[in-house]
RNA sequence: GCGGGUGUAGUUCAAUGGUAGAACGCGGGCCUCCCAUGCCUGAGGCGAGGGUUCGAUUCCCUUCACCCGCUCCA
């Protein structure tokens, strides 16, 4: 059961960003459409504004990450590598009686006498149901078992007294129709594609069919070589991209947290194999402990890597306004890793419906480059000079131990991958053999957010409500939005004290056109300046500037200054006009 | 996909088988020398489709959307 209160948040926050411009219902004239959501002027101020602080953490601020912006819709083929193909579009049977769902293929085979019903009449309404059903039963088990499992799922059906008609018993071997918990009859196995399809060109067949991309990653990965190529980058270095991905999911829910058509910031961050760094180091350096392990060294592996963007992507949510304390770590046990994966650490995130992840960091070993060099027969190894060198200088029976470890890890993947025992074990030497060539596939560390769901985080992080009381005793409740200034979708408010007086107004337009060269500004002059105040918390906009008769010289030595007044506490600084843009600059960038 | 709930103004809510009101918000005007002031004034709505009915926002059916639970979440 959910707390009530949690509830309410969720649908303050819901109406919030409605009444304020921050989300839309996609198509709400038409009806609206499942999972699909819309920015409005605050909303889309405030997303881009996270998209750019990732995009400058990653690339600008870094010299080993670059930048991709790929298509959405790729080479099917693709789909096939990365797996998405065989794991988004099982088929699914759902059991006719508890409507539990399986995978088709997973269902353990069962064998027995199956007991076959076309249908059931009311023995007292004489209402008929031509359903057809049937049980299977474990050999030896009398048929009334069946019966009263049938009985079940009429009644379900709306029969009172069942009186069960044109049973027929069968033998059955090895089958997968019947659901293994109770024996009843399942639905027939439906496709489940999570990918949304459609198809390139004019004619809609078969032989066009093409994806809209479940997530950006694999465009960068299939773009790896060209990036290495054309950008100057060495080992170990990085391919960034934001961009939409969609996935037909079941169950869109929590306002904007599931939705269709999404966008995804991520990282692919290529590294040198454990077996390289030690070929190159001597050792591979060992976690020395939690936290951030500073700056990167070449005798990194794979683990200190992973440690390093977990740290330094907390590191970032702290620095947009979520608070460590705000986020969970969740180191995934190994059993619920994928099955490439070496580590996954999921940062979570307390939202009123729950702790849900924001984003994953993902160490995928040499998994999706290797995948799409079996796909594609293109090579995705890259030449390593250093490595070349430094193999030649080693010591004969550490070469040996390097390319045994080399040789057993890509020989475990190509034989998990189905390349038969003999193909593999001749692929697996060739690759070791590659080393003393200075050549291996670089393995990838990937923090891969949620654009969407991190902008429902900051709104809900950002939500307060602060209740006054004024000369009467009368109670408000006003909404204010902490947001932290960088992402704040409006920087700075801009009034006149009164908007009858045309010098104030003439003095407060011109400090607006001062500032709006320079950030997100907003003029208001309409009501009281209480309420211009109230409007602008309930945007989430960090400081408001006032211009009053001081500032047009009633009070001489406060000529030229304005008020500047914090959203957070209120509190309010008198600053000259000369030196605004020198105080807020700081503030919001 | 299944089950339950809810759809009335921008938001939160009311009423009604004879076509709907409030509060807040929003626009305009006057007033106002710093935290939702006051007065005047204006705009704006029954999710969509069908049926029953002389007449439907109200009853029925379908559909869509949202919320909750299950399922799903590579």
């Amino acid at each position: 059961m959910s707390d009530p209160k949690v509830n309410e948040l969720m649908e303050k926050v819901v109406s919030l960003c409605k009444r304020r411009g921050f989300i839309f219902p996609s198509s709400e004239i038409y009806g609206g459409i499942n999972g699909f959501w819309d920015y409005g002027p605050l909303g889309a101020e405030l997303k881009r504004n996270v998209k750019e602080l990732w995009w400058h953490s990653m690339t600008r601020h870094r010299e080993d990450v670059v930048g991709l912006e790929a298509t959405i819709i790729m080479h099917p083929q693709i789909w096939r590598a990365s797996g998405h193909v065989d794991t988004f579009s099982d088929p699914m049977s759902d059991c006719l009686l508890t409507r539990k769902r399986f995978r088709s293929d997973q269902i353990e085979p069962q064998s027995g006498t199956a007991y076959h019903y076309t249908g059931a009449q009311d023995a007292v309404s004489g209402k008929c149901v031509d359903e057809p059903y049937a049980v299977l039963l474990p050999a030896g088990k009398p048929p009334e078992s069946a019966r009263k499992i049938a009985n079940q799922f009429y009644q379900a059906r709306g029969l009172g007294q069942v009186e069960l008609q044109g049973e027929r018993a069968e033998k059955v071997e090895n089958s997968q129709r019947f659901n293994p918990d109770n024996g009843s009859l399942l639905t027939e196995p439906r496709p489940f594609n999570l990918m949304f399809k459609t198809y390139v060109g004019p004619v809609p067949d078969e032989d066009n069919v093409a994806y809209l991309r479940p997530e950006t990653a694999q465009a960068i990965f299939v773009q790896f070589k060209n990036v290495l190529d054309s950008s100057r980058q060495k080992m170990p270095f990085g391919i960034a991209q934001i961009g939409k991905a969609f996935r037909n999911e079941v169950t869109p829910r929590n306002f904007t947290f599931r939705s269709r058509e999404f966008e995804q910031m991520e990282l692919e961050f290529f590294i040198k194999p454990d077996e390289v760094v030690e070929a190159l180091c001597g050792t591979v350096a060992k976690p020395a402990g939690p936290g951030h392990p500073g700056e990167p060294r070449p005798d990194w592996g794979w683990q200190l890597w992973h440690q390093y963007w977990v740290e330094e992507r907390i590191r970032f949510y702290g620095e947009i306004g979520l608070p460590r304390e705000s986020l969970e770590e969740y180191w995934q046990k190994p059993e619920e890793l994928a099955h490439y994966a070496r580590a996954t650490v999921d940062l979570l995130f307390k939202f009123p419906f729950g702790t849900q992840e924001l984003e994953g960091i993902a160490a995928r070993s040499d998994f999706d480059l290797s995948q799409h060099e079996r796909f594609s027969g293109k090579s995705q190894a890259v030449f390593d000079e250093e490595l070349r060198t430094a193999w030649a200088k080693l010591a004969e029976e550490r070469r040996q131990a390097l390319w045994q470890r080399y040789h057993d890890a890509r020989h475990q993947y190509l034989t998990k991958a189905g390349v038969p025992a003999q193909q593999a074990e001749q692929d697996a030497r060739e690759d070791a053999d590659g080393l003393a060539r200075g050549q291996y596939i670089p393995h990838v560390i990937e923090p891969s957010a949620g654009v969407d769901r991190l902008i429902l985080g900051l709104l809900t992080h950002a939500y307060g409500e602060v209740t006054t009381t004024d000369a009467k005793g009368k109670t408000a409740t006003e909404v204010v939005l902490r947001f932290h200034p960088k992402v704040a979708p409006i920087k700075v408010g801009v009034f006149p004290l009164l908007k009858n007086k045309p010098e104030l107004v003439a003095k407060a337009r011109e400090v607006f056109g001062l500032l709006r060269s320079e950030m997100a500004v907003f003029y208001d002059e309409a009501g009281s300046i209480g309420r211009r105040y109230a409007r602008q918390d309930e945007a989430g906009t960090p400081f408001c500037v006032t211009i009053d008769f001081d500032t047009l010289g009633e009070t001489p030595e406060l000529k030229d200054t304005v008020t500047i007044r914090y959203r957070d506490d209120g509190r309010q600084e008198r600053l000259p006009i000369a030196g605004l843009k020198a105080h807020l600059l700081p503030l919001v960038r």
